[in-house]
DNA sequence: TAGGCCATCTGGTCCT
DNA sequence: AGGACCAGATGGCCTA
């Protein structure tokens, strides 16, 4: 079983602590008698003897863990960049803003599952089904974030519909009881500093040709990764291959999900969505979540044109 | 100060 | 034997 540590806590750092001192020089080399629990003499150990640790051997034992250390490092950055790359071609993205890594990823699961349920029954990208996919299982700021990404993008028509469907008032242009009141001079399109687009997103905006990406990290070529280059591939199966029913798992139910204070720490602290309740995320004829935030602010670079449902498909898919 | 997120170190396990 | 992968532990940083 690949994975198990039988390890206790104490156990590790005991023999963390007595793998890094002196003493396992000393350690002794002669088969001491063993008593059992009922004091009757255990067998000996079988296999191979413990061998000394000399000093030469602690030196290898050191350098090797160094080397892992480095390897692993570098796998993590692997990751990371991977991660990364995710992010970039997720519905929203920001440089200074960065979705912690589980939102990235469970908004990936999200996009991809919505984007499938757009092809598969042709569903709107700009309907409120959509919008609630996206935000499904995500903490509050993100959710906010993704669809305040989605809003911005939108036309008023758009913003009416989640008005009538929700019951709420969309987020764009509504007085917030806080007093902070984000509006758009002109609807769809931001004014600065939300014009801060970058070249990239802007593709996304004009003859999309796939996700784009800034800097390829050379981890991802060098691991074999090919680059991405085509459409995105809905899955064959999309009710088999997707939890559709996006139950929260235990270990999700457990957790209380809060929203990490970061996700807004550069959010324009002028541009705060209303309150509307704090039930928590719940998706449902009760409210679009969206609604549900205390706040919404959104990042100095937020990426919200990256986020253009109708231009990513039709560019992704029509224009190939 | 608590809690969330992250990077790093570490030892165990599996695979080549 | 050595590398990849994994998960636990730990400490740092940040924010409410």
């Amino acid at each position: 079983m690949r994975g198990h540590h039988g390890l206790t806590v104490g156990s590790r750092i005991h023999s963390c602590t007595e793998m890094g001192s002196e003493d396992m020089e000393e350690e002794e080399e002669d088969e001491e008698e063993e008593i059992g629990p009922n004091g009757e003499n255990a067998p000996k150990r079988r296999g191979p003897k413990k061998k000394k640790m000399t000093k030469a051997r602690q030196e290898r034992f050191r350098a090797r863990r160094v080397k892992a250390n480095a390897r692993e490092r570098s796998r993590m950055h692997g990751l990371n960049d991977a991660l990364d790359s995710l992010r970039r071609v997720m519905p929203c993205y920001s440089k200074t803003q960065k979705l912690s890594k589980i939102e990235t990823l469970r908004l990936a699961r999200n996009y991809i599952w919505a984007l499938s349920e757009v092809l598969e029954s042709g569903q709107s990208t700009e309907s409120h089904g959509f919008v609630e996919m996206l935000c499904k299982g995500l903490s509050q700021p993100t959710s906010n974030l993704v669809a305040g990404c989605l809003q911005l993008e939108q036309s008023p028509m758009i913003l009416n519909k989640l008005e009538d469907k929700c019951g709420v008032p969309g987020v764009g242009g509504v007085g917030g009881q806080a007093g902070h009141t984000l509006s758009y001079p002109s609807p769809g399109l931001p004014s600065p500093p939300y014009g801060s687009l970058e070249a990239s997103h802007l593709l996304h905006m004009k003859g999309f040709k796939g996700p784009v990406y800034d800097n390829p990290s050379p981890n991802e070529c060098s691991s074999g990764t090919p680059p991405y280059d085509g459409p995105l591939t809905p899955p064959l199966s999309i009710s088999g291959n997707f939890a559709l029913k996006q139950e929260t798992s235990p270990h999700e139910s457990e957790r209380n999900y809060t929203p990490h204070p970061g996700h807004h720490a550069h959010y324009l602290s002028s541009h705060h969505y209303p309150t509307s309740t704090s039930a928590g995320l719940q998706v449902g004829p009760q409210g679009h979540p969206l609604f549900q935030a205390s706040r919404y602010e959104l990042p100095l670079d937020v990426a919200f044109d990256s986020f253009t449902p109708s231009h990513l498909i039709t560019s992704q898919m029509g224009t190939i």
